[in-house]
RNA sequence: CGGGGUGUGGCGCAGUCCGGUAGCGCGCUUGCUUUGGGAGCAAGAUGUCGGAGGUUCGAAUCCUCUCGCCCCGACCA
């Protein structure tokens, strides 16, 4: 991509109303700009670390046969009249009206959808188990919209239904999903702390927040320290809970192994057994013909304010930091010197190698490259560039380049390494 | 929903108390000179001062109503 043609509109000033580094950076970089309260379009650049978190999920979803999907972002208001929901969630709720009078709903979560699929073709033991999911829009009407993306109304929401047989297959696919969790964070450069949560609006007996520590978060947690170097495995077990379940006389962890921060709550998970099967009357018959309610779970994770999240733990002073698996781009070529000749011939002979269309490019090893070809200073392309967070640049300006040597720029930890142009095309191709 | 604040070119703000026909910085356009950390000079363009009503010879400024947005609290991915 050149970076003259892509749309990234970057600024140096701070909008009045940013108060949280994720979001100031989420303006400054031209990922995201508000159109109403809560609101937000969201510019190209935001678009390909969506994806990029999307793709993650996508595949450690597959991993556990939970299949991608897409319900409706508008909902017929029945289904929610017959799980007893449409009273019950209240003024978050974005109630419509179609040219007819009907009722519609702008959907909060899925769970009556979901079941309603289910029901309309799962009539024997033999469909289950079954989990599907979807990467969807969601809006709720927040009290308080605020920081940017992290408390939207409309927010970008992978949302994910089980269906099991009995408590057993509920079980199971709850604590696969929980490790496909930990996985799923993990590969986006984050440690997530597994909550023991209580389960509001959806309703059910277990349930688990995943936050992400962050000093701009909106709880606080009390967690056992082995948190911070546990295995997969272990974190499921580790000791944690917000604030509100935290009570000193009963915590199994010794007060000087105990540590307290604040989180941005990423994802939710949620076993709420029959509640909607039967609220629905939806049921299987088992191998001896008897009529069984399926076992429910439901599966959040909030993507659009992943974003937010991956930024407030990732970030510098010049910009943001993105770890690799989620960066819009691999890396950035850096063009320092627009009129010299040389410097517009090795940087463009870089980017067509390393972006190279032919035969050759393997589309899952490629590498996605923004070069910033623009004609302005060396200052600014320079400040862009730590400001976007792409993960390597390389930098190729006239003094280097008469001895045929450019650079190899780490943003996070600011290392150089001088290098020829066709090293570089080697490493990267 | 309670409490507080704010609304003036794309962004950040001054002007409002004390009415006199809108200004600064950044950004944008054009030209020349620049180029290893957000360049300089010159010439330009861009505002129904959130909206409606009122007071007045005259309103960004005063009065009334209204809308948007932000912050603090109670809810949530």
């Amino acid at each position: 991509m050149l970076f003259s043609k892509f749309f990234a509109p970057t600024s140096r000033d701070t909008p009045a109303d940013a108060k949280i580094a994720s979001h100031i950076l989420m303006l400054r970089s031209g990922m995201i700009s508000q159109a109403a309260s809560g609101i937000y379009y969201w510019l190209p650049l935001a678009v390909r670390v969506l994806d990029k978190i999307s793709g993650i999920i996508h595949e450690e979803q597959e991993r556990i046969n939970s299949q991608k999907m897409y319900f409706t972002t508008i909902q017929p208001a029945d289904l929610w009249q017959e799980s007893g929901r449409y009273e019950a969630y209240g003024k978050e709720m974005l109630r419509l009206k179609d040219r007819k009078g009907g009722d519609f709903l702008y959907s909060p979560t899925n769970e009556e959808q979901a079941t309603d699929v289910f029901r309309k073709y799962v009539k024997s033991y033999r469909g289950l188990p079954l989990c599907l999911y979807q990467i969807h829009w969601k809006f709720r009407d927040e009290i308080r919209p605020r920081f940017g993306v992290m408390r939207g109304r409309e927010f970008l929401m992978k949302d994910a239904y089980s269906f099991d047989i009995n408590f057993e297959g509920a079980k199971a696919a709850y604590m696969n999903m929980f490790r496909a969790y930990i996985k799923t964070f993990r590969r986006m450069g984050l440690t997530p702390i597994p909550v023991q949560a209580d389960s509001g609006a959806i309703g059910g007996n277990m349930s688990h927040e995943f936050q992400i520590l962050a000093d701009t978060g909106e709880s606080t947690l009390y967690y056992d320290k082995k948190l911070s170097t546990a295995s997969d495995e272990e974190l499921m077990i580790i000791f944690a809970v917000a604030d509100e379940k935290y009570d000193p006389n009963t915590c199994p962890i010794p007060e000087n192994e105990l540590m307290v921060s604040k989180g941005i709550e990423v994802g939710h998970i949620f076993y709420f057994g029959t509640k909607y099967s039967k609220a629905m009357n939806v049921f299987v018959l088992d191998e001896n013909g008897n009529k069984i309610y399926p076992e429910m779970g439901s599966y959040g994770i909030g993507v659009s304010r992943l974003i937010a999240a991956i930024i407030e733990s990732s970030h510098d002073e010049k910009g943001i930091v993105w770890p690799e698996a989620v960066a819009p781009f691999d890396l950035t070529i850096l063009n320092l010197h627009h009129k010299n000749e040389k410097c517009r011939e090795v940087s463009q002979k870089i980017y067509d190698a390393i972006n190279c269309n032919c035969c050759c490019s393997n589309a899952s090893t490629k590498k996605e490259v923004l070069y910033d070809d623009r004609e302005i200073s060396v200052g600014e392309k320079l400040a862009d560039a730590d400001l976007i967070g792409i993960p390597w640049q390389i930098l190729v300006g006239e003094k280097k380049i008469k001895n045929d040597i450019v650079e190899l720029k780490n943003r996070k930890t600011g290392e150089v390494i001088e290098m020829s142009p066709e090293k570089i095309i080697g490493r990267f191709r």
